[in-house]
DNA sequence: GCCAATAATGAGAATCGTTACTATTATCAT
DNA sequence: ATGATAATAGTAACGATTCTCATTATTGGC
């Protein structure tokens, strides 16, 4: 059981939810990934043993009690990636050629100049902002 | 005709793609909204003599000639503005609460900031940004 | 350990945004 | 005007996601 499950369990007994198999299959996926998985991926890389219904319904669980985040792209494809309180804050790249999302963690310097933008952009907007994505779109290194 | 009409005309024109009644009408309802629209909000407001098949239609071929610009956003719906080239580059307050998306354009400076830590991560990931966004979810100012 | 109460699952149908198809209509150059 | 081509309207098809409900697993109390 790594740390990662071990921290989703005791959020999910805290709401009197249950860690199945199903979920943490799921969980263990995503914690695997490096970047945001769909549905079918997740269930591509699962197999069969958890059907597509079941999947969505714990995605919908997880993201309900701030496990996983979902992350909204083309074609109508929801992403689902661990919440921040598990991997991390990090931001991601978009290749436009391959279609491919990659997270990337910002030095701790820079992150911290994103930060400061969003706040001072929240209080010249009157808008008060409790989360940030900085999404970049191009090339990927293998789409060069 | 206004001037962004007749920007998209020209636009259209160099691909020898026709600036129908049809299209018109989704490039002046985009112009006149304070952020991105969708398929179903759009022929809200433009009314039934554009049929929602047509509306995609145009949409589609307006995003193929660099004319719109498409926004994901949760359950599968997706949102188009004008391209940069017509608004201006600018970002995006979501509000979580109500779901609204609304634009803001950033002070010069403080765009500048934003663009050099594109630039510096893109170089520190081998990875070549092309476009960025920076999405800003919190609460909007009727929803505080 | 067993039982009732409750939560979760599995399989398929239903939903909804979007796309594709095709016959008809509008537009443009000559 | 006319023929070639682009665009439209209406409807069917599609795919991601959600819903339904009968069945199965888990949990707390005995």
């Amino acid at each position: 059981m790594t740390t990662t499950d071990r921290e989703v369990e005791n959020r999910l007994q805290q709401h009197q939810v249950r860690y199945t198999t199903g979920r943490r299959a799921v969980i263990n996926s995503l914690a695997g990934a490096p970047g945001p998985r769909s549905a079918a991926e997740l269930h591509a890389e699962i197999g069969t043993s958890v059907p597509l219904s079941s999947l969505y319904r714990s995605l919908t669980v997880l993201e309900e009690f701030g496990v996983v985040q979902p992350h909204f792209g083309a074609k109508g494809i929801t992403r689902y990636e661990l919440a921040e309180w598990l991997k991390g804050h990090h931001h991601h790249l978009i290749c436009i050629n391959c279609g491919s999302v990659d997270d990337i963690e910002l030095p701790h310097p820079i992150e911290q100049q994103v930060r400061a933008l969003v706040g001072d952009i929240g209080s010249m907007a009157s808008f008060m902002p409790i989360n940030h994505a900085l999404e970049i779109e191009g090339r990927c290194g293998s789409c060069l």
